[in-house]
DNA sequence: TATGAATGAGCATTCATTCAT
DNA sequence: TATGAATGAATGCTCATTCAT
């Protein structure tokens, strides 16, 4: 039985290595610059092979996408049992989450910062999908210290909704710009998150 | 010498049709969907045309680009004498950036959301473009609101990098997700600029 | 020796299976839209498996076309015995091949409307093919009433080949042009046959 | 002015040369295994070229087959007023439109032999068409016996379908069967019209 | 007997760009 | 100043086929 297991190894591990090659890729040249050929190329396979794994080039962008976000909430997940204080659990979301961005940055640009065209074959669509799920981890944080009357009364979507907007903020442009002359990083993180969550109590 | 004024002013016309319909096209389908030939077709010209103004597709696209923010920057300026409060200078900076991106999407884009690759066909950089005086504006406005007082000593750079992380995560997330059921957007961006300024006082 | 010739019938079946399979295809879709991976899925077996059974797509279509005319070939026997009168048997021999070709049209299409090039992978030729065989029925069909004196002294090979073009000829246009505004179909091909026919006669 | 016209000349050729080429690989290898590469390697031009003078593969085809049907109705033309008997003229416009196609094989079997695929990206169709107008002189011929009551009382579109048909039929097994022991040309031809014509008399 | 993995060749089409005029 | 003609390179994708197992 051990063949089977090596094959089935074997193609598991190709599949990972085009979406490696079509990561960084996608990241480095942009969504419409990256072609089938290149990511080919890149991993030292005919082109064909890699429709033996992937429909399209649409299906392959949605795997490497939902493959982030899964890394993502995997990571979130970690920190929700950890912290009394829905206050800090909340700043910790951010913080995991921006971090999470610069430890793969790759990742991150592909999921956050490429602009779903509208066309977006119809099909697999934002409901439900992993990206969803990571942006509901904030959500839920923000609706604990709620509960716990910790913030104020406050439209839940709203401020849920401008924390992700600041956090990715910081992510992208760190990610987008790193020549830019930037302050220390956790100094900087920390003013953004202190800002964002003083900003909901009183 | 009528008449070599005249050429020059019909060469000068010539080079900005070229431009509106890029902007058009590029606003209309994106960066990577206008090829020469369509800027070609809309204008009536033909593609060789283009080359006599422009040295290749780059130099055009970043010419929209400068023009655009050129656009910003007269913008921001705009505002600077209006307010007599340097915190609502300060508000209204920020929403004027944010509205700026929303409503030229793609040539955010390219500028911002685009990380600097190493290749970047050298020439025209990061320093001292138009990008990089919009930033100046945010930065120039925390200093005015310390300068009066009106929020506590804080590091400069630290407080605008993180209002622009915020500015640009709303600008951002709104132009590579419009699909997501997002809160009303006034209000939202509202909430962002309110959290990042109330951070500052005290 | 039971399992042996179950071995023998179960390969004898699939060979079927992907000849049925490839015919439907063939049919609906036309020769050169019919891929063997598009047999393979029909059949639910791999591409790959294809190969065990038959060299390559020509043979398989080859065979497809020989079995098709193996059915012509049936059909025009039945009608051998039927008519006394060989000048009736004649006409229904040509109005069996006529319906014979509508009814199969990429089969006729395949072994009479497309020129034999030079190339043509040697080895399955014209002489004493089913298609060849068919034809010999018409030449018999004129044979036999030449012997029965119900026709003119007249050259049998000039006769049976105008006789064959002729019911080609409405065959062929019928499915290379199926949008003309033909008039009724039973009609035009029995005038077609009677003239052929009474042209034979006084 | 000599170096525009020379100009318009070459553009032209080019154009021609390449439905040339086109109309030799359509015929020596079918429709659907000609691309445009072997097209533009055949004319030694590059792929693109071909495509400044038409729009795609399939405004190629439609023109070549337009062009020959021109050529074949000129020559029917030609015969129209030679002949004081309309039996005979109808004869001969049989004869000609046999010896038409057995002059330009390559033409007519583009034309007449490929089935028209029913996608045929409605738009330039049957209707008024050159192939269209070719067939009409059959029909016109037999009208004209019938005015002249050369023929008895029959169905013009019968009769002038089933004798198309007839002509059709020797004209296409004689391009696509070269290799079959035909008798005399001539003859089997006479023989065939004969029949046809005779068969509208008494 | 059957298959999974892989490929080289090919497809129609579009692109940015150059060159001679 | 402007263009018509032409191209080499690239695109996503499908095909028939082979090979090791």
């Amino acid at each position: 039985m051990g063949i089977k297991e090596r094959r089935v190894r074997e193609r598991e591990n190709l599949r990972q290595e085009i979406l490696e090659a079509a990561r960084a890729l996608f990241v480095e040249q942009g969504y419409d610059n990256v072609s089938m050929r290149k990511i080919a190329e890149k991993i030292e396979y005919s082109p064909t092979t890699i429709y033996l794994y992937f429909k399209d080039k649409d299906e392959l962008l949605f795997c490497l996408t939902e493959e982030t976000f899964a890394k993502l909430v995997e990571t979130l997940e970690a920190i929700g049992g950890k912290h009394r204080d829905p206050l800090i659990a909340l700043k910790e979301y951010g913080r995991a989450y921006i971090r999470f961005g610069l430890e793969h940055p790759n990742d991150y640009q592909v999921t956050f910062m490429t602009p779903q065209g509208p066309v977006k074959s119809a099909g697999h669509q934002y409901e439900g999908s992993m990206g969803q799920k990571a942006f509901d981890y904030l959500r839920h944080g923000i609706t604990e210290c709620l509960r716990q009357k910790k913030i104020r009364r406050i439209d839940i979507d709203t401020a849920s909704q401008a924390l992700w907007a600041a956090v990715h903020g910081i992510t992208s442009l760190l990610i987008a710009h790193r020549d830019f002359p930037w302050v220390n990083q956790e100094k900087l993180i920390d003013h953004l998150l202190t800002s964002m969550i003083e900003g909901l109590k009183h």
